[in-house]
DNA sequence: GTCTATAGTAAGATAGAC
DNA sequence: GTCTATCTTACTATAGAC
């Protein structure tokens, strides 16, 4: 079988691949912009030129970066829900919950990353990349939490993924898991007793 | 009196002023990094050279609207929590919402800058300086809300904090007074039952 | 304190051979 | 798909007269 423009050669995949890796290490090393794109080809084993193949340039690597993390976020959320559903849970609060403890392993886990983004120094548009991923994380928690069925439902969703947003960026920042994960309980405990109705 | 470097002439102070005020007008319209000095002179009806006298240069220029906004930020606030107090109230978390009432009638007020600086092209170190402001913040409402007299204290109050600066971002993107409004009294009444022990 | 004129700066992006 | 070599672009920031 011959190889396809739209089925991308073995080495093809490898160099996209080592560029990513490369841009993983280089930004969450010294942030975006100060950053050069010099060191992530030296580091990749590749070329300026392959770079501007495989991607748009610099702020879409970083970009590509940010999705690919965004991304498996969102599988780890929505696998422990399901996870949780499986088990018998059906209460909305709880299997946020469920959701949010996975996404606080992956906020530590993954914390060179949960940083670099924190951090900034930001390329241009990303700004607006970011807020259009929360508004769509809004969104599905309010499917989660069924806002209809209770007042001051929409507020409460936003209250709910605030914190939990906001405590994945604290549980990034700790300097120790033990610390990371203390924190992460005691915001989840809190977390549910604000969704819990009087 | 002659005039001393210790106490700038009114034509300077002046120059300073029109400056900031044409660094308003120019940033909020464009961002920080779409934003050139030229434009900002140019509105202020004074040059490049009288720019680096009184500031840094461009990023100096961005952090005193940002300081000067805080500033006025934190005097409403600390104004209606003693407002508050004279009035005879004294529960913290009532105290508290007094505070975040009128920090959110202040990002509805001067949402120009609140936007400013929720947009992303900040200029580089910002994201220290806003983090730090933040932390202060953190302490202050420690202060007010006592944690230590009640269980997950510590918890309750990054998550008030949180709650309370997202709120204000959300307040300030609104498009609408009324919709400010009811939106931030919607997260008032939230605050107050996170706030509220069981 | 205010201004004009100058220049330094580098790093991201591109063209085109292989 | 990959690479090398070149460029160019606009600003910011500075120097120095008034």
């Amino acid at each position: 079988m011959t190889e396809t423009s739209a089925r991308p050669s073995g080495r093809a995949q490898a160099t996209r691949a080592a560029l990513l890796d490369a841009a993983r290490e280089v930004f969450t090393a010294c942030g975006f912009s100060d950053a050069n794109i010099s060191d992530v080809v030296a580091r990749a084993g590749a070329s300026v030129g392959s770079l501007y193949h495989h991607f748009g340039g610099k702020a879409d690597l970083y970009l590509a970066l940010y999705e690919d993390y965004q991304a498996r976020q969102e599988d780890r959320a929505s696998a422990a829900v399901r996870q949780a559903r499986v088990a018998g849970e059906t209460d909305p609060v709880r299997l946020f919950i469920a959701g949010a403890r996975a996404f606080f392993h992956g906020c530590w886990e993954e914390r060179d990353l949960a940083r670099l983004f924190l951090a900034g120094g930001r390329p241009p548009g990303f700004e607006l990349v970011a807020r259009r991923r929360y508004r769509e994380w809004v969104s599905s928690n309010a499917a989660l939490l069924k806002p209809r069925e209770r007042p001051l439902g929409e507020a409460l969703v936003l209250v709910l993924t605030t914190v939990a947003a906001q405590a994945g960026h604290e549980v990034a920042m700790q300097e120790s898991q033990e610390a990371a994960y203390e924190l992460a309980e005691a915001l989840l405990e809190l977390i549910h007793r604000i969704g819990v109705p009087d």
